[in-house]
DNA sequence: CGCCGGGTTTGAATCGTTTCATAATACGAG
DNA sequence: CTCGTATTATGAAACGATTCAAACCCGGCG
């Protein structure tokens, strides 16, 4: 159906060579020719096989990248800004959603790894250390996001998340709050844990202060709502005086129940801080205090490492790490 | 670097068709043998070049996707959905964001046909109907998203933006404003226009009603945040007594800058209708009302389509349709 | 007039997989 | 013991683009 070389070749006389040196090296080519080729070309609306491009070539022009959650705004402004500089590098990227499920994950590795991408970006979901450690064998290039890199061996771009949990958990206590709430998803996705431990340190610094743990199903909105859905249900004087919550979504679920289903006031009744600093933080019924960590940078920096590593194959592994910010808004105001 | 089936062949000592049929079938091959050669793939690490089988095949297992902004929730909901659906079927998805660039469009199609990708789902930017006809020409199934397909010649899934246009002015006018202001993106953008549309119809039906359009860069927070700063800047009597924008982040824009940032009462002073219903729009300072599409229905049905598309190339297109739903909140009580 | 050198063009070889007609083998039945 | 059949294994051909050594063409120079 689809036209091939050796059509346009037969269709402009000349030899299948002429056409791919017409395609990739213009120069090579006599002008006459080059547009006679052209003229086939375009009467017979003919598209370049890539698949046959690659097989030959070896190697593609395609990133492929791994995210968690592309529906957090955090991740799709992570992913945007790669996107924009891989462009900016003549390459493409190509994007899957693992919605942290190691088996999700894995398929999509194999996918990019028999896809020949040049390259992964990836926020690991499980360990999958020893998967990246066969694709470098393999002499396919990583790096993984938000997430820190072995000792030595990956380039990674990550935020120190165990200083972020701790100015979350600090800020809280220094506005006077002493029995405190962790809201994260499973205990093992990596970033919770790191958080809950920064917090954990805070909450050690201070005698009188105590950190109670809560799991949410899953690290979004409706999630969200179901754990603040659990915290009214209790007698008052068991309610914490403050939540941290493991990233703004569940915040904003949490928000939800606590003000608009069960009239508790926030920063009154019940401080809450999120963390990411997602567009919409500012936005919320209460104005939402939160983390803050620079998706834009990141996302660039992710390739930028990639690209180094692909440059030359033997450059070292780069660790990139940002520090986190606090963004105070009213839902932690004392 | 990468082994090759060859190799695999060479060291289980059997031929290279034997190690193809462990690959894809299974059952035609002797246990033995079987095992033997699963033994060296293992040894070998090797991983089936995807440009090979695709070269051999013809045709790949994957679906493009092209969306207009990934990072607008409501187009992430519906990638999402469409991600499980194909998944379901055994397609895989790849996603390239237009950013409602007509050039990006263009180039992700270029990328996709290389691909030689089963079909293609876009959400257009330009007028690209010739495109999708060279699409077909070619052998390439296509689905419009959120966008009607032309008399028909193409399949669509699309959502009547003229009738939530009129819903969204109408329950404006219902609440008793009369001077209204419509605040878009560029008019180029179809849903823009047809939602512009439908508001205009529903305000010809009020001779003492009026509407003001507005026309802001993009159609983010940012851009809400703008058109809103310049609405606040006028002499109070010159504001519209009510505000519908043609998506829910600007209309979060527009509410941070009025209420935030100017003191104004929403409603009370100005009321603000949005558009798509985003997780978000319940959760924002002033909750918002906003015309619900059902974003999850649209994905799962967009792939649907195309999977009818490709049973049969001469299937007829299909057009569906969804109708949009009023969600009040109070960003418009009265 | 023959040869040289440049710019052009040619077309066979190559990439790794799948397919399929054919060959090899094993096993039972006669 | 032989033939027929069923099961399994073989390996050449094909997919379409790129590469590269070789062929070709043509004007200029000795």
């Amino acid at each position: 159906m689809a036209a091939s070389i050796k059509e346009v070749a037969a269709l402009a006389g000349v030899a299948v060579g002429t056409v791919s040196n017409v395609l990739n090296h213009p120069d090579r080519v006599a002008p006459a020719t080059r547009e006679r080729v052209q003229g086939a070309v375009e009467t017979l609306g003919f598209v370049r096989n890539d698949a046959a491009r690659q097989l030959r070539a070896g190697q593609s022009r395609t990133i492929g990248m791994i995210v968690l959650d592309s529906s957090n705004p955090f991740f799709a402004a992570v992913a945007r800004a790669a996107e924009n500089e891989a462009t900016l590098h003549g390459s493409d990227i190509i994007m899957g959603n693992s919605g942290n499920d190691p088996d999700r994950e894995a398929r999509y590795v194999t996918l990019f790894e028999e896809q020949r991408v040049q390259g992964v970006l990836i926020s690991p979901a499980g360990d999958i250390s020893a998967r990246i450690g066969a694709l470098r064998d393999r002499g396919v290039a990583a790096v993984l996001v938000d997430r820190e890199g072995g000792p030595g061996d990956h380039s990674s771009v990550s935020v120190d998340d165990t200083a972020g949990g701790f100015m979350a958990a600090e800020h809280l206590l220094d506005t006077g709050r002493r029995r405190l709430a962790f809201v994260g998803g499973s205990p093992g996705i990596r970033q919770v844990a790191d958080r809950l431990e920064g917090a954990l340190k805070a909450v050690s610094e201070h005698p009188d202060a105590s950190l109670e743990v809560l799991e949410a199903a899953d690290m979004t909105v409706l999630a969200g709502r179901a754990v603040g859905q659990e915290l009214v249900e209790r007698s008052r004087d068991r309610l914490p005086e403050a939540i941290f919550c493991a990233n703004d979504l569940l915040a904003v679920g949490v928000l939800q129940s606590l003000l608009l289903i069960n009239g508790l006031r926030v920063p009154e009744d019940v401080a809450l801080i999120g963390y990411d600093d997602i567009d919409f933080a500012q936005s919320t019924v209460v104005p939402l205090s939160s983390i803050r960590q620079p998706a834009e940078e990141i996302g660039r920096t992710a390739v930028t490492l990639l690209q180094e590593q692909l440059a030359d194959a033997h450059a070292p592994a780069r660790q990139v790490r940002f520090t986190p910010e606090l963004v105070a808004r009213q839902s932690t105001r004392s």
